[in-house]
RNA sequence: GGGGCAGUAGCUCAGCUGGCUAGAGCGCCGCGUUCGCAAUGCGGAGGUCGAGAGUUCGAAUCUCUUUUGCUCCA
């Protein structure tokens, strides 16, 4: 629960893990002058270590290399995935793993850190995902380098480290090199940041150090919170011919495609009040990024993102598998330059846990997967499944940095291929649909038909128009635009959520006591007020708190908050970044004054038990399954407990079984819950314990263990597996490709699902009259029925067709129309079969039946093909007799049905049936 | 979380505004043609129309509830 929230490992550790994967960067040969030449549009100085024509691995290594050098801390990338922020949904900058850091919700365990992490945009002014590909800049993955410093060095060592990295080790040639510094800002009365200026000035001339506004070079967090100006350093890669034209100091901060910054140095040196004003902050930070990509553009010398060997590789083995090389043709470009860079969006989402899905993360996810689909589908002729095939080429180049993506590949690929599949039969059944609107339209295809196909069937606007043009159709935008705006406004509307400001009572932070107590004493820090459509809730942080916030899967606690006597219940507990927060409807009277807080502890043991159950289920299906079998989600409530994992076959029923009697025997031995609250990450792993991919871990973790199972685990806990009692596995089922989901109930659940069961079966016998096997007696009574079924239908049938004889004997001719009208004991069906076998033979029939059933009656109408083309039509017919027995019918020309409320009308009915012809 | 669409035979689906005795294609089974296969002819089995309630003389069809899937938006 506490420490510094990330993976730690030695940089020595890191360094040597590193140079297995990849090869010494001082063997590597060095790439001759004419090379180097052609490569690298400035001049520049070889050093020893560093080739002249890096590998993206060999830069991104030496950015690592050089900070830890300098007492850094190495870490490893934060998942891209962000699971406990409601307002972020991926990690989009460097820094998010540090939030905490800056804000001091967290102590400062390492005060210098440097990684690489993987972000993801999609939306934002600058980050469009319709825009990625387009131009040869965009991504929406891309690696951020950065160096932390949390309190310890500041702006001189800062600039004196990148200045050193980007000229002495990568060999940028410093004419090349321009910053920017922060010019002031006379509205926050801030003066110019003239200490980096002057730092710069040890480097640069003056004209290459230039002062910019708030906007360019000033950095804030959020709206509150630590802020500070920032120093960037741009690159000009122009050719020497354009240098010689136009000086960059024109083109700095102007969008030039090859006047680019690569670096941001952000220095936090001041807080952000609420009121707007600035407050200095004892501990001044550095947070620095730079966009790997573009860092590798630059020292390969290349004039696009995509042509280094980051995106290369990928781009080689789609140009081959569509038969169109790159740079030839610029929609083909284009196509593989947004499914190289999508690629390694979803390949890297899928491998910190984030499935495809319909909503959330999960659907950014997906949307992006598919407009990678479409663009291949469009533009490079792929309407097979083509994005999987390249996974293999993405985990060779990144594999050796990202090990979740190595050790996670098949699952990966086989993920992303149903989703492909999924997608390609959408724009199957959505092509079939346009087909049929391009049929039905003229001239122009209606907005509101485009969206229709778009919003419910998934169906893309631009493939819309690009085959509605082939047909010479142009699809109305802006009507199509306008049902958007409406669709966008419902939702708004729907989830409109207003929250108040938080009213702080106290200072401080939670601490967690649930563990042991399932009462405390609190006071409360903060409350505030929320409404959403179900009405006004209340949000209260404590001092202290037993309450578990729903997380690892388990559900938040539910209970009451007491005091003088009043119990406010507890809805449900959250945890919103660090905070705990009680849901309620109703505030305690004095906010002021101690309250006593008290789970619900009855439920909070169910949920314990299903926890317990959850980790001794995980064990068994890695014992029965194999070790390939990782969790992939988790849900543990109070009366059941769900369980994903990759695995990639259904789990046989006798697989199950196994599993279950695993988990049962673990349960029999009654062990011992074994607690280490705060064991340091690696010594837990020695224990046994498995990090699951997609979460982060403190330097110091919790571990639960119960025999053989240990798991990294913040949950809570039966005190000995004996407590969870009955087990049950309940369904097994796929989730997606690759991932099984199971469901399991225990104690007082799995008791009860028993016993519901077993007093069904109490109640079957009881019919059966306690037969000595039931299965048998219940299916020899199934054959019985259908045997009896059977007959009664032939005896139907035998009777339908003596009365067809006697009902023709009876028939009387009124005006060349044969005319029945007789009683039968059939019911609706019975008349009905009767009326049919007698249509074809006797085209001059009018038969009117009548039947009794129950206190209703019921006629029937069937009329020759002579009468309906004397305009005697069944229905007119049945319409004048349903009066006589006070119902209402109808039906076809031939045939015609009616029913009443009163059968003694029956045979004033028949009777004027027969006068209806005369 | 909100909206739209869909759940009909083993599979893919048709069945429009309530009424043609629930259908088609593929698949399956049997028989025929053939030395055998492919092909093909004839015949057949297989459906609580996702579940529940309601409206109606009558519901696969209309209404409501529910469930599952697809899809768009947040």
């Amino acid at each position: 629960m506490s420490g510094l929230n990330l993976y730690l490992c030695s940089a020595m550790g890191c360094r040597r893990k590193r140079r297995e994967g990849t090869p010494p960067l001082i063997s590597r040969p060095l790439v001759d002058r004419e090379e180097i030449l052609h490569h690298a549009p400035w001049d520049r100085s070889i050093g020893p270590s560093f080739p002249a024509m890096p590998t993206s691995q060999q830069i991104r290594q030496a950015f690592l290399d050089h900070f830890a050098k300098h007492g850094h801390t190495i870490v490893p990338s934060a998942p891209m995935v962000v699971k406990d922020d409601p307002t972020l949904m991926f990690t989009n900058a460097g820094m998010n793993q540090f939030k905490d850091l800056f804000l001091g919700n967290r102590p400062v365990t390492h005060p210098r850190i440097a990684d690489t992490q993987k972000c993801l945009r999609v939306s934002g002014k600058h980050n469009d995902l319709e825009e990625v590909g387009i131009d040869t800049y965009h991504h929406t993955m891309f690696e951020m380098l950065g160096n932390w410093s949390f309190g310890d060095y500041f702006k001189p060592q800062a600039i004196r480290w990148a200045w050193e990295l980007l000229t002495d080790t990568y060999g940028i040639d410093p004419a090349n090199i321009y910053v920017t510094y922060f010019g002031g800002d006379k509205a926050d009365r801030l003066e110019a940041d003239t200490e980096t200026r002057d730092l710069w000035l040890n480097y640069l001339p003056a004209e290459r150090v230039m002062p910019f506004g708030r906007k360019d070079n000033f950095w804030e967090m959020g709206d509150t919170g630590p802020c500070g100006p920032c120093t960037e350093i741009h690159v000009d890669i122009r050719t020497a011919e354009e240098k010689r034209a136009a000086p960059a100091t024109a083109l700095v901060n102007n969008d030039h495609p090859q006047v680019i910054e690569i670096w941001n140095n952000v220095f936090m040196q001041f807080e952000r009040k609420a009121d707007g004003s600035l407050q200095p902050l004892p501990a001044k930070h550095v947070d620095t990024g730079m966009g790997f990509e573009r860092l590798c553009m630059v020292l390969q010398g290349k004039q696009s993102n995509y042509d280094t060997d980051v995106f290369q590789p990928l781009i080689q083995a789609l140009a081959m598998a569509c038969g169109k090389a790159y740079g030839r043709e610029n929609k083909a470009d284009i196509a593989m330059r947004v499914v190289a860079d999508h690629l390694r969006a979803i390949a890297f989402a899928i491998a910190d846990g984030q499935l495809p899905s319909n909503t959330g993360a999960g659907y950014v996810i997906r949307r992006i997967l598919r407009r990678a689909v479409r663009y291949g589908y469009s533009f490079l002729g792929l309407q097979e499944p083509f994005i999987h095939a390249l996974v293999p080429v993405l985990v060779d180049q990144m594999g050796g940095q990202f090990p979740e993506l190595a050790k996670q590949h098949a699952l990966v690929a086989s993920v992303v291929l149903e989703e492909e599949k999924a997608f390609l039969r959408t724009l199957e059944t959505g092509t079939r649909r346009l087909e049929q609107l391009v049929a039905e339209n003229s001239g122009t295809l209606p907005g509101a038909k485009a969206f229709e196909l778009f919003d419910t069937f998934g169906f893309p606007i631009d493939l819309t128009r690009l085959m509605a043009r082939e047909q010479g159709l142009e699809v109305d935008m802006p009507g199509f635009e306008r049902e958007l705006a409406k669709q966008k406004d419902r939702s708004r509307a729907a989830t409109a959520i207003t929250a108040g400001d938080w009213t702080e009572l106290a200072q401080g932070t939670t601490e967690f006591t649930g563990y042991d107590a399932l009462e405390a004493e609190a006071r409360i820090l903060r409350w505030r007020k929320v409404k959403d459509k179900t009405g006004d809730h209340f949000q209260v942080v404590l001092d202290h708190t037993p309450f578990y916030a729903e997380g690892g899967g388990q559900v938040g606690d539910q209970g009451w908050l007491e005091q003088g006597g009043r119990k406010i219940p507890v809805l449900d507990t959250r945890r919103e970044n660090q905070l705990i927060i009680h849901l309620t409807r109703e505030l305690p009277a004095e906010v002021g004054t101690p309250l006593v807080a008290k789970v619900d502890g009855h439920r909070r043991k169910l949920i314990r038990r299903n926890h317990s159950a959850t980790h001794l289920l995980h064990h068994a299906l890695r014992k029965v399954l194999g070790t390939h079998v990782e969790q992939k989600g988790s849900l543990v409530a109070p009366d059941r407990l769900r369980f994903d994992i990759s695995h990639f076959a259904k789990i046989t029923p006798e697989e199950l079984a196994r599993v279950e009697a695993e988990v049962k025997a673990a349960v029999q031995a009654d062990l011992p819950l074994e607690e280490f609250r705060s064991t340091p990450l690696e010594e837990a792993r020695a224990m046994g314990a498995m990090a699951l991919f997609g979460e982060k871990y403190g330097d110091r973790v919790r571990v639960i263990k119960f025999g053989d199972s240990v798991e990294l685990c913040g949950g809570t806990h039966a005190p000995r597996t004996g407590e969870i009692g009955a087990v049950r596995i309940v369904h097994e089922g796929a989730l997606a490709a690759g991932i099984r989901r199971i469901e399991a109930i225990t104690s007082e659940a799995a008791d009860q699902f028993v016993q519901e069961r077993l007093n069904t079966l109490e109640a079957v016998q009881e019919l059966l009259k306690h037969p000595k096997d039931a299965v048998a007696a219940v299916k020899h009574l199934l054959e019985q029925n259908a045997a009896l079924a059977k007959e009664l239908e032939k005896a139907a049938q035998e009777r339908v067709a003596r009365l067809q004889q006697t009902i023709l004997a009876n028939a009387r001719s009124v005006n060349g129309v044969r005319v029945v009208a007789e009683e039968v004991d059939l019911d609706a069906n019975g008349m009905r079969d009767l009326a049919f076998h007698l249509r074809e033979a006797n085209p001059d029939l009018l038969l009117v039946l009548g039947a009794r059933q129950g206190d209703k009656a019921l006629l029937a109408v069937m009329a020759g093909a002579e009468l309906i083309a004397k305009g005697h039509g069944a229905p007119q017919v049945i319409k004048a007799l349903a009066s006589e027995i006070k119902g209402g019918g109808g039906g076809q020309p031939f045939f015609a049905t009616a029913g009443g409320k009163d059968p003694e009308g029956l045979p004033r009915a028949l009777n004027k049936a027969k006068e209806l012809m005369g």
